[in-house]
Formats: C-alpha cells, sequence, structure tokens
RNA sequence: GGUCCGUUCGUCUAGUCUGGCCUAGGACGUCAGGUUUUCAUCCUGGAGAUCAGGGGUUCGAAUCCCCUACGGACUACCA
C-alpha cells in the first residue's frame, strides 16, 4: 500500500473557523493514524481575497493547536512550493498538456457574451463556444493579445461515478457539467484546476474536504483522467452550521479559533470539542487528548450530517481541562483576570477557588466580581427558598455574627468555620441558612466563588468586619 | 429552476451496511434529590426521540425499497 499523504488546503482569507480548523485536524489525524505525512499547502490563487496576515494566522494555529505539518511552506519538504502563486508556470505547463490532448481549450468570450447565455433561471451554462475555433484563429487571437481563459473540456454524454469514503458511491451525468475554467485570464488557476494538478504532484493519497465540493468532484475527476493520473480517496465532510440552516461563517464573526482562545479556551479542549463533531469514535468517553485522537480516528466513524456548533458543550469541556491544569500554571493563566481588581486579596487564593468553578478563563470577571462591587446590592438576596432564610432572619442574625467575627482570633478558614458551626448551634439555625446570609452580606451576590468562611479568608478581617457593619446599617433602614 | 447530499431526545451522537438482543443507549443542557462550608465540584435519579411523514417488503423495520416534505450544497475567470 502507498504511503498516506494528507493536506490541509487552506486559503489565506482570514481568520481559521471551526470548520476550517476541524479539517485540519482529520487530516492530521488520518495521517498520524497511518503513519503517514500531513502537508500543508496555501491556495492563494484568488487574488482579490488576499488577506494581510492571514498565512500567519494559518500557522499559528496549527502550532497552538499542536497539528504539526511535515511538509509546508514554513517547513519545506521535496514537493514545494507549497504556495499556489508560486507555481504559476507548473499549472500552465499541465493546462496546456490538457489543450493539446482535447480534454482543455482556449475560450476567448468576453463577459457581455458569457452573460448572455444566462437561462430563465438564472443559470450560466457555457455552450463551448470557442471550442469550435481552428487552430489558425486561436494563434491570431492569442497573438493580437486578447483575453483568454482555459477551459475543460467535459464530455456532453455518459455518466461520471466517484467514490466517497463518507457519502458512498456517487454518479452524475455529465452534460450537468459545465466546462469550468481552468486557468484564469490573470494566468492563475482556479481552485478546480490548481487542486488536482497539486494533489497529484504532492503525491496526496486522501483529500479531506468541505462537502461543497461533493457536486463538483467529477469534474475533478475527469481532469485525473485526462492526465491519466490516480484519482485520491475522497473523504468529504458535512459542514458544521450556527443552527438549523446557517454554516457558520467568518464573515459574520462566528466560532473562530483565535476568539476561543483568547477567550481562555485550552487548545486541546477546542480540539476535542471539535473532533467529535461529526465523527464517533465508538466509545462512550468523551473526553480525549490529541495523542488518543490519532489512536482512534477511522475515516468510518464520520457522519453524513451536518451538526451544530453547540458553545455550551464546548464550554463544559473545556471547563474539564481547566480543573486538570497544575494550580500553578492555572494562577498564571488567571493573573491577566485580576488586573483590574482594586480591593486587597490573595491572589493565589481566589485561583485555587476559581479553578474548579469555570468553563473558561474569560468566566473571571463575573465571578469576581463581587470583590470590588459591593454597595447598593439587592437586600431580597438573603432570602432564599431552599434554605429557608428571611430578611428578617438577617437583621437577627447579623449582629451576633459581626460580634463573634469581631472577637475572633485565629483568622483562618478553619478556625472562622468553627465559629460559624458553633453559632448554628445557640441561635437554633441550620448551617446552610447561617452560612447563607453570611456569604451574601459579605459579597452581595447570589453566586461566588467560594463559601463563607473561605470569603472572610480571602477579602481580610478588616473588610469583613467593614461589609458586616454596612450591611447591618441598611438593614435597619 | 436543475443536479447532488442529508433528516434518531433542545444539541452532539450510538444503533442502519450484516432486519429480531432497541419497551432506541450515551454525552451536554434541563429538572429533582444527595454529599459538601453557602456558590461550584462530585454522586444518584427524572423528564426528554411514536427513529421527518406516508406507502410497501417481511413472521418481524430506526434498520431494506418507493414516494412526499423539509433542510443544505453546487450551479463564478471564489475556494
Amino acid at each position: 500500500m502507498t504511503e498516506v499523504r494528507t493536506r490541509f488546503a487552506p486559503s489565506p482569507t482570514g481568520f481559521m473557523h471551526i470548520g476550517n480548523l476541524r479539517t485540519a485536524l482529520y487530516c492530521y489525524l488520518y495521517a498520524r493514524h497511518n503513519n503517514g505525512k500531513f502537508i500543508l499547502r496555501i491556495e492563494d490563487t484568488d487574488q482579490q481575497r488576499q488577506v494581510e496576515n492571514a498565512v500567519e494566522v494559518i500557522y499559528s494555529t496549527l502550532k497552538l493547536a499542536g497539528l504539526n505539518h511535515d511538509e509546508g511552506p514554513d517547513v519545506g519538504g521535496n514537493c514545494g512550493p507549497y504556495i499556489q502563486s508560486e507555481r504559476r508556470e507548473i499549472y500552465k505547463k499541465y493546462a496546456q498538456e490538457l489543450v493539446d490532448k482535447g480534454a482543455a481549450y482556449y475560450c476567448f468570450c468576453g463577459k457581455e457574451r458569457l452573460e448572455s447565455l444566462t437561462d430563465d433561471s438564472g443559470t450560466r451554462k457555457y455552450d463551448k463556444h470557442c471550442l469550435h475555433l481552428s487552430a489558425s484563429e486561436i494563434k491570431e487571437k492569442l497573438s493580437s493579445g486578447i483575453p483568454y481563459v482555459i477551459r475543460q473540456n467535459v464530455p456532453s454524454g455518459g455518466t461520471t461515478t466517484f467514490k466517497d469514503h463518507v457519502y458512498g458511491e456517487i454518479t452524475v451525468e455529465n452534460k450537468e457539467l459545465h466546462d469550468n475554467v481552468l486557468i484564469k485570464s490573470d494566468g492563475l488557476p482556479t481552485y478546480n484546476f490548481a487542486n488536482v494538478v497539486d494533489d497529484h504532484l504532492m503525491q496526496i493519497s486522501h483529500v479531506f474536504r468541505g462537502m461543497e465540493y461533493l457536486s463538483s468532484t467529477p469534474n475533478y475527476n475527469l481532469l485525473y483522467n485526462a492526465f491519466g493520473w490516480e484519482i485520491p480517496q475522497y473523504v468529504h465532510l458535512p459542514h458544521i452550521m450556527k443552527d438549523k440552516s446557517r454554516k457558520l461563517s467568518k464573515r459574520h464573526g462566528d466560532a473562530n479559533f483565535e476568539d476561543f482562545y483568547n477567550k481562555g479556551y485550552l487548545p486541546e479542549a477546542i480540539l476535542n470539542y471539535v473532533a467529535l463533531l461529526g465523527w464517533n469514535p465508538k466509545t462512550e468517553q468523551e473526553k480525549f487528548s490529541l495523542k488518543e485522537l490519532v489512536e482512534l480516528f477511522a475515516i468510518e466513524g464520520i457522519s453524513k450530517s451536518s451538526a451544530i456548533f453547540d458553545p455550551v458543550k464546548l464550554h463544559w469541556l473545556n471547563g474539564l481541562y481547566i480543573k486538570e491544569i497544575p494550580a500553578q500554571e492555572f494562577h498564571k493563566q488567571a493573573l491577566p483576570y485580576y488586573e483590574n481588581i482594586k480591593t486587597q486579596v490573595d491572589k493565589t487564593l481566589l485561583s485555587s477557588l476559581l479553578q474548579s468553578r469555570i468553563g473558561a478563563f474569560s468566566d473571571i470577571p463575573e465571578k469576581i466580581a463581587f470583590i470590588d462591587n459591593f454597595d447598593n446590592f439587592d437586600l431580597s438576596y438573603f432570602e432564599n427558598k431552599d434554605a429557608k432564610t428571611t430578611l428578617e432572619m438577617a437583621r437577627q442574625v447579623l449582629p451576633a455574627v459581626l460580634k463573634a467575627l469581631k472577637e475572633q482570633q485565629e483568622w483562618t478558614n478553619e478556625a472562622i468555620f468553627a465559629t460559624y458551626n458553633a453559632m448554628t448551634e445557640t441561635l437554633e439555625l441550620k448551617k446552610k441558612q447561617l452560612l447563607w446570609i453570611i456569604r451574601i452580606a459579605l459579597t452581595g451576590a447570589l453566586s461566588t466563588p467560594c463559601g463563607a468562611s473561605e470569603m472572610c479568608v480571602l477579602i481580610g478581617r478588616e473588610l469583613t468586619l467593614q461589609r458586616l457593619q454596612k450591611v447591618l446599617e441598611n438593614l435597619q433602614n
């Protein structure tokens, strides 16, 4: 069996969105699983859509994600160059070969004539007008400098059948196929042509790509056949959708890798989530390292139907990864989110409290808002149905709490908790009730990253007493 | 409009090829209960899918066949 070689071939048009990333991931997984090679190729044949730095985004994303390629513009290889705009002459040569073989032809038709071919339903199919030009006519037009393109000469009869590893065998009538442009008037190839030439020259064994290419695949096969080249294995991937009827798109600023990364999602978690969108590992496990994915990945598990991207599940998965980060490392990554805290708090303690309570680092500001924002909170927070607490209860209990904490000798979590515990007996309250009231009194927030005694340690004795005092005043009014 | 592809809990999916073990399994979310120093983690349980709809084949269909509906892709000198 020949070596497995897969390729990720993005066009540098901006950010790497999740669908693209998944294609790259599957290419990588399949290559690694089979001890093959993973190749990066930049498809920049559309001069109109060039975006600055887009190539750098591709490199950095792959690097962050750990999807290292064996060959590519930045790492070299035997099949370069790996940037299509640098391969211009290659495409020209092969296009000419097709012309010589009668599988392609020069076309000099202008925009107006092309547009006149549009039918009632808005579809335009080229009528092979220039196919019938004589050799001398072509030569004359060429030498007089009339702009031209080279078109594929699709047979008008018969059918073309191809096999896709996900969608099975697909047959189409050749008469449905168009005489696609292979070489544009700017001399650069279209995607349709460059892809075929490059995949062959780079000895790509398996082509992974979005299913939008399913309908143009017969055209590619006709090209392979005309050249007498072996057709690669096709693996078309279902789309990742934003909702039932809309694809994820970078145009609408939808999910892209960099955004999630910047929001404090871990690359491993993003990869893990994305791997499972449209592929099933045949186990009930949900969390996989990249290494495990390499071991398990198989084309058979890829599904045919599109999947809706669910940020909630990604958030959950990312939380699982965050819990496993070593405490020190977590603290380091959380630090930037503490920058705006004005109140003096023990940040190491804060990190240790936060780690099990967030799904992404960007959750932190909301979780710690209570540290600085204390004034004017809603007193109804004291009323809790589960704990069966009331505002009145708070009025009665808090003076005693304040008194006890003023007398508190040892200011540690354990000692303070012991004090609380003792109070529940004298006050004849349930632990849950007392702790709820204290926590609300100290934070003014319904949800906080720690309990009533940890809170005292976190914000310190002085602030604890201040806040209690203040709450008591508010409760009297 | 034409061609191609798809359709199982709200979402990701298992099961479909090789019909019976599927009174359709798991995960996220949701709800309830429990542990816990409140919040969260964690644990247990519940609700949630007449397998898009209809017809057929069969002793038996989510699974095979046909039709319909809905959704998507393509139909560019974009990729």
